[in-house]
DNA sequence: ATCGAAACTGTAAGCGCTTCCACTTTCTCC
DNA sequence: GGAGAAAGTGGAAGCGCTTACAGTTTCGAT
């Protein structure tokens, strides 16, 4: 990157030179490692600044036989959610002196294809559940890549992290039977991924437990279109309308809201609404949007601090670690204030705003 | 990464071996590069299935001296903002077979030398305008690292995208005297960013151009809390309150908004209130918030192309580019319906919701 | 059959760094 | 002042790949 004599790149041969000491004692100046006169160490910064050398990370990880970086294997970047995720890993590695290298999945013509490549270029990987088809997370676990998973159900030998989803939506629904709603409908697609289907589970045991029967998932995907969709089917539908929905993230919720509210259906009394991820949207609205919090730069913290002890080496038992997440009551659940004795349990806190 | 018959990961004279071939083979087979039999491909093909080759990048960096990968070094990833333009830039070098590797500066002890380490890895970078300081980025020139600044004043030699921003504002701002306000304030620090600063010149021109006297901007960082802050400075304002917050992003937008809301102070009766950046939020807020939408993903795409250019050499002429944006008019400012002249000028289109 | 060209394959030289090992210099302590 | 230890330095090997070059085969055309 530096210009060197020959208008090249500057190496260590340069620097060296110009310093008139070995490659050796270069590198051990540059790196801080071995002992060296406290001359050679001012020639040889001397030199590096004069020539703007920069050592190439290349021949580094090839010499030392590690990359001292991070793969981030991520469906997409949508959406606050995994930039918050992103924001923590980063954070955390670069407390570490490693780098990252991510790459998205969606829209990617071969995702296998890119995240073999990037296990050629990282010491280890960490992937979104939602982001690769089992096949291809085997394909890397056989290439022995270390590996950690977030929001994906745990793989035997590789670690996990994910935000606790059951219990939450057992709960949040729980809260919305003790308030007097019955008729209760889930949104959204539980394959689209693992936190899905276990906010689905959660909410369907919520149910069970009260002896209701349990209705199929209203099987959309996780978009504001959907949420509309969904909104305007139920302005429709004739019968017994559903006097509740509980939707698999906010923007679903969010869409379903504004489309009911321009149609005079009143939220909370005639439906009351939840959403999930606690987006920015969720607390400007009126009513505000009763959501589940997730914590996601520390999710993407610890993800990078377990992928960082599989690949020192300090660990090699697997971890599955389940974060807390945190149930926001605003005014859409219409529970917002009087409570019952359902919340507060297992991981999972929550606040009233 | 792959088990090799010694149990360290595969290399390429593993791979020759099982296939009984030179190493020259394997590498042409994998690479697609040069002639080779049809049988030897099998072969190569067969032996590298079978260990589970995974070529180590570093060696081929090393080799063909590139690294087939970009810096990106952001200030941040809070909000939906840097995520988008993250989204178009890893697409568009997945697409070019190219890898990210980005570096985030808030927060980082000492963002020179992440970056210097970076300049290591890469072959090239784009830098936020809000990432890095002055001498940080001609260090990075003088290491001869090819370079493009996002939302940062054009500098000699070097590349640069942006959105428009100054246009937009006056044309925002004109709009909102047109229909009659007088007392405008510009909320947010034109000195957080080149792109605010122009936002806030923009702003001024509007009011110059009228032969009004342009008030001090509100000089607060773009935050939530800032925008309530200032919002509540404003109802206990005695005299002449403003009747309209010119605002440097919808962070602060919402939150004044919602805390005049909440103390009866009519949007947009009594104050109309603006944004920027159109975040998810302002199209579900009642009113509606009245933003500028720029084109983050695009943003990121052209960022990584013309980085690109430049490190293929295939342009030495350094370009700046600026992306038009476009005005999202909605409730908030009090213009939704009754048009004056003033908008679809320059490189600004706009659009009624 | 024979020859030249084309297709294929292998040998070996790096790419720029780290680090082991051996060597030289400088201390430290009698 | 000398011996041994410690500190400092350099030579050289090697990390795993690509690729120029040379060598070998195969093939088509005479």
């Amino acid at each position: 990157m530096a210009s060197g004599p020959t208008g090249r790149p500057a190496t260590i041969y340069d620097v060296a030179a110009l310093a008139k000491l070995s490659i050796a004692t270069v590198s051990r100046v540059l790196q801080g490692t071995g002992p060296v006169s406290a001359k050679a160490r001012a020639r040889v910064d001397q030199a590096a600044q004069e020539l703007n050398y920069v050592p190439l990370r290349a021949a580094r990880s090839l010499a030392v036989q590690r990359h001292e970086a991070h793969g981030l294997v991520l469906p997409d970047l949508a959406g606050p959610f995994y930039g918050d995720l992103l924001m923590g890993y980063e954070r955390w590695v670069g407390e570490h002196g490693q780098s990252v290298i991510i790459t998205v999945t969606h829209g990617n013509p071969d995702p296998r294809r890119s995240v073999m490549d990037l296990a050629g270029r990282v010491d280890g990987i960490v992937v979104h559940g939602n982001a690769l088809e089992l096949p291809t997370i085997q394909a890397l676990q056989k290439a022995g890549v270390p590996l950690v998973l977030i929001a994906h159900p745990p793989l035997r030998s590789c670690d996990s992290v994910r935000t606790e989803s059951a219990g939450s939506a057992q709960a949040l629904t729980t809260r919305l039977l003790d308030h007097g709603r019955t008729n209760l409908r889930f949104v959204g697609d539980p394959s689209s991924g693992y936190d899905v289907t276990e906010r689905y589970a959660g909410f369907a045991k919520a149910l069970e437990a009260r002896g209701l029967q349990v209705p199929k998932p209203v099987q959309v995907p996780l978009t504001e279109e959907s949420g509309r969709a969904v909104a305007e089917q139920l302005l429709q539908a004739s019968g017994s309308r559903p006097d509740g929905l509980v939707c698999a993230n906010d923007e679903l919720a969010l869409a379903a809201m504004s489309v009911l509210a321009a149609n005079g259906v009143g939220v909370p009394d005639d439906v009351v609404v939840t959403g999930w991820d606690d987006v920015m949207a969720a607390r400007y609205v009126s009513p505000g949007l009763t959501t589940v919090r997730q914590p996601m730069a520390e999710l993407g913290r610890l993800a990078a601090q377990r992928l960082h002890e599989r690949v020192t080496g300090e660990r090699s038992r697997a971890r599955n670690d389940v974060l807390a997440t945190q149930l926001v009551l605003r005014d859409s659940c219409g529970t917002n204030r009087g409570l019952t004795g359902a919340e507060g349990r297992g991981r999972m806190r929550q606040v009233i705003e």
